[in-house]
DNA sequence: TATATCCATAACTTTTGAGAATCGAAATCA
DNA sequence: TGATTTCGATTCTCAAAAGTTATGGATATA
């Protein structure tokens, strides 16, 4: 059965005619007549009653007759559905973004996109940034607004929107605040507060760290720059932090040569489709950049 | 758009692959790539996303599957109520049945309904009373012969055919067999064994019991009512079984009050044509009742 | 790293379906 | 009543659609 046979045979029973129907299809009338036959090979029952040089629905017919149209409307239904996808930003977008990124950068675009378009059912997921490239890469989320990583991966696109640079910070009262020119062997003397092992960002300020990393020590982990921002203005240890963590309870310290920026952006699978809610918050957080 | 590029679509959908939806339908893989591009050609949009080698649904795939099964229930529809108008009994039957039912209560009907109208193609399918209902409802199975299940479901429609008491059993070798009246509280002493959890007889047994549900012991669980014979009759605890599996192994032990009788019997779905074959065995069985 | 699996593509073949021409039956008209 | 028109069925031809086989590239898997 095909959704052609189906049109024909409305058409037919419609206008009562295979001819009219014939015209109304811009076929000629033959293929009517075949059309409709293979239909009535195909149910086992006869669906028009050739009656003479015209013709009546059959009992087969009738009870055809309200369900073609039913599937003629679903088929319809479809292509309408489809059709609006192009169109409308709806339904659901999943969405992870990293505790750093999500507090600090993502609220306006957040904002913006959520009065733009409220009929985007938005599920919003805390995680750190590996968690949430993995999750994308699985199909388990839309997309990542994270700390991009590093290194390449086929399967994930990377779409950078902010640079976010690190500043070597030490307690306000540490001695080392004082020192005129810091060199980086005189920090290294102090231990490192550093995100946990596989964080991206522990890569970027460990690769900035390159000349000293033999001599460093390592005093803390954790997995929450708010945390090591706190750790750091107790006099637990010097780390890198952005800018919009540094306050008065810490100072930046300048060394020559040393500049750690990391990345923060956008990203999706590669392959995958986005869906029309995706581009758009895509573009909500480009336009807030 | 066609019916057959719609159930190509279905299974591939629903087999997450295109070789596996190709030998469900008896075609070659390439002709389903030629379908899905076709039909992604004629809507306009990419219904699957290649990810490697395997392939996930894109937005317009996940907007298209649920209308697909509507498109395709309604000419299922269709067909049934044009076989239905004619009086012979014949064509594909799908029948699902229980361990239980199947084994003690179908056979006569189906011998009777199987000489009678040999041009059925039965496929007999056994299967938990739960699972049968639930392939009902979603227009996997024609009808189903089982325990009927407590609650109500608008999509189905059941009618009783048997009723089946269930009697209290122990070992003929238990120490409670000897008893000569015995109270509900003397029974919880020990455990009980029961159907799986889900199960309509599990439900219907701790119904029954309700006065001591909250001292029951629950012992083991199966899925088989055969299997609980076997386990009570070696000892392990009691439990409630129809008469049909009670033999010497087994003491029937009578309590004051508590009669638990399941309800054997035809779901049905309550908006689908039967077909002829269906209505028929549904007689036969009224008829062995 | 080798192997197997999976989807896409190309070349070829078969099947399907449309059109042109024509026929027979029956309604319509002179 | 007989000629004419109208309508659906049939036949033949041809082009398009859809299937198969063979093969290639990419990617999980062992």
């Amino acid at each position: 059965m095909d959704i052609n046979d189906l049109q024909t045979f409305l058409a037919v029973a419609e206008s009562g005619s295979f001819s009219r129907a014939a015209e109304r299809a811009f076929i000629t009338q033959p293929a009517i007549s075949k059309r409709i036959a293979a239909l009535e090979a195909e149910l086992g029952a006869k669906l028009f009653d050739r009656v003479g040089r015209r013709i009546q629905l059959a009992p087969a017919g009738i009870a055809l007759l309200p369900q073609a149209r039913t599937i003629l409307d679903g088929v319809g239904e479809a292509k309408r559905r489809i059709a609006a996808l192009s169109r409308d930003i709806a339904g659901p977008l999943r969405l992870g973004t990293s505790y750093h990124v999500g507090l600090h950068r993502l609220p306006p675009a957040l904002r913006q996109f959520y009065t733009a378009h409220p009929n985007v059912q938005l599920d919003l997921r805390f995680m750190d940034s590996e968690a949430a490239c993995h999750a994308v890469e699985q199909g388990d989320l839309d997309l990542a607004v994270v700390t991009l990583p590093r290194g390449s991966n086929a399967r994930l696109r990377r779409e950078k929107v902010w640079e976010d640079p690190l500043e070597i910070v030490v307690a306000a009262a540490h001695p080392l605040a004082a020192a005129r020119h810091l060199r980086l062997q005189a920090l290294a003397e102090y231990p490192i507060i550093l995100p946990v092992p596989g964080a991206t960002t522990r890569e970027i300020v460990l690769a900035a760290l390159a000349p000293v990393r033999r001599n460093l020590r390592i005093g803390l982990e954790t997995n929450y720059l708010e945390l090591i921002k706190m750790l750091v203005s107790i006099g637990l240890g010097w780390s890198a932090l952005p800018h919009t963590l540094i306050d008065g309870d810490l100072k930046v310290v300048q060394i020559e040569g040393i500049r750690i920026v990391r990345e923060l952006g956008v990203v999706t699978h590669a392959a995958r489709t986005l869906s029309n809610a995706a581009s758009a918050i895509i573009e909500a957080i480009r336009a807030t950049k």
